[in-house]
DNA sequence: TCTGGGGTCCTAGGACCC
DNA sequence: TCTGGGGTCCTAGGACCC
């Protein structure tokens, strides 16, 4: 029996996870400076970060602080697929993982003692699979809350095992930078350290109303919990999306209507898709605008009734963009375009048969228009599904799959449909 | 020559309802 | 009939995480 309260939760973590990837697949990398990325650094190899390179940092920084340092383009599809067998390794374990990304994985293993030993030992055990199996080291963090877990984790970074044993907890916390809480970056570090507080200790002595003044409510009591040990977050194994976007970011471009609508479409037909494979359909569609100097506004409209087709995300989209840029009349020059989808719920079948009343002015002639729409992009996204999707591309397979096109498509082609072909 | 792409959560003001 | 309080939703902006 764990007794209840026994240090049962894990966190696993891997080490500089992409870069470890790319190594793992080019032994001449081995032992060196390795940055994954090109302009930005999205993860720089142990040997890099030696060099202070670290994720974030824009590549030239990166070569300055290291000439020798090796750029190499993301192997996306095996860092999938190698994060995906560590996290069969931990199911091995207990069904009871969260993932919280790629890389990184909560486990709360009360209850498996009798199978697989102590926490401590099903923590070696996993270390040494995944290094064995996957080529690949794990950090691993013990400790009785997900908090103290994921700080042990950190602490025994790299390749290593941390335990925080139950009556440690407080002198192990104690001393510990403020940075290492999950929530506080550097804002929220700067205002802190502006009132003299730069330890886990230091925020566990401040006063709630203090807390509360220097970051606003949430966070004040968020950091106020966890830096007294209070911590009663559960791990937690299924957690659903609130939302889904995506984003392109170019050096920088003139904003025209012609280029705002084909990149909106590239972005639209990959969230729709997504929506729609994952049965979910939103009702607020949001856009940020980018301008140079990383400043940007964001656009947001909220319907009365979700969507999930290509071409209305598309169209209320540029709208959205349209209406940012008007507003900022002398930003030209754009740096980023993306999109998000929110207020997601269950598409059900019967959503075929509704009409689309969406809001006020942008209600459509033609309540059929969302359903063709929607019926049209299920017979693209099945066809894309035997094809793939790189082998075919939206207009071409509107016309060349879907002959005698029903009335509704009628007006798709009074849109500029060559824009949703992908624009590389 | 200030930089990627995917997310979550919070805040504050205004609208609107009771 | 004009002064209150509470709740929810929407929008825009920010902070933060990997």
């Amino acid at each position: 029996m764990g007794e209840a309260g026994g240090a049962t939760i894990l966190h696993a973590d891997l080490d500089a996870f992409y870069a470890s990837v790319e190594q793992l697949l080019d032994p001449s990398l081995r032992g060196k400076p390795v940055v994954v990325g090109e302009g930005v650094v999205l993860a720089a190899s142990y040997d890099a970060k030696a060099f202070g390179v670290h994720a974030g940092m824009p590549g030239w920084r990166a070569r300055e602080l290291c000439p020798d340092v090796r750029f190499v383009g993301g192997h996306f599809r095996d860092y999938q697929r190698l994060g995906d067998q560590v996290i069969g390794v931990l199911r091995d374990f207990t069904p009871l993982v969260e993932r919280i990304s790629i890389d990184e994985a909560f486990l709360d293993v009360a209850g498996t003692e009798h199978l697989f030993g102590s926490p401590t030992e099903i923590a070696r055990a996993i270390r040494r699979r995944v290094r064995a199996e996957v080529g690949l080291a794990l950090s691993v963090g013990v400790a009785r809350t997900k908090h103290l877990a994921k700080i042990a984790s950190q602490a025994a970074k790299p390749d290593g095992l941390v335990v925080v044993e139950p009556e440690l907890e407080f002198d192990f916390l104690q001393p510990l930078s403020i940075d290492l809480i999950w929530g506080v970056g550097p804002a929220t570090h700067a205002r802190l350290a502006g009132a003299g507080i730069r330890t886990i200790g230091d925020l566990a002595a401040a006063p709630g109303p203090v807390l509360k003044r220097l970051v606003g409510q949430a966070a004040g009591h968020k950091l106020g919990a966890l830096a007294t040990n209070l911590d009663s977050r559960r791990v937690e194994t299924a957690r659903r999306a609130v939302s889904i976007g995506a984003q392109h970011a170019f050096g920088r471009r003139q904003a025209t209507a012609d280029m705002l609508r084909s990149t909106l479409g590239y972005l639209a037909d990959r969230v729709a898709g997504r929506l729609r494979s994952a049965g979910r359909a939103g009702r607020t569609i949001t856009v940020r605008v980018r301008f140079t100097g990383l400043r940007s506004v964001t656009r947001s409209v909220t319907l009365s009734v979700p969507i999930s087709t290509t071409l209305t995300l598309t169209e209320i989209a540029t709208e959205l963009a349209g209406s940012a840029l008007n507003d900022h009349p002398h930003e030209r020059e754009i740096t980023l375009l993306a999109m998000s989808v929110s207020q997601l719920v269950d598409e059900f079948p019967l959503q075929l048969e509704l009409s689309l009343g969406l809001d006020g002015d942008r209600r459509r002639s033609g309540s059929g228009a969302e359903s063709a729409r929607l019926a049209l992009d299920r017979a693209m996204d099945s066809i894309r599904a035997r094809f793939g999707r790189d082998s075919v591309g939206y207009a071409t397979v509107m016309f060349s799959e879907l002959g005698g096109v029903p009335e509704e498509f009628r007006e798709l082609a009074e849109h500029p449909l060559e824009s949703l072909k992908e624009p590389y």
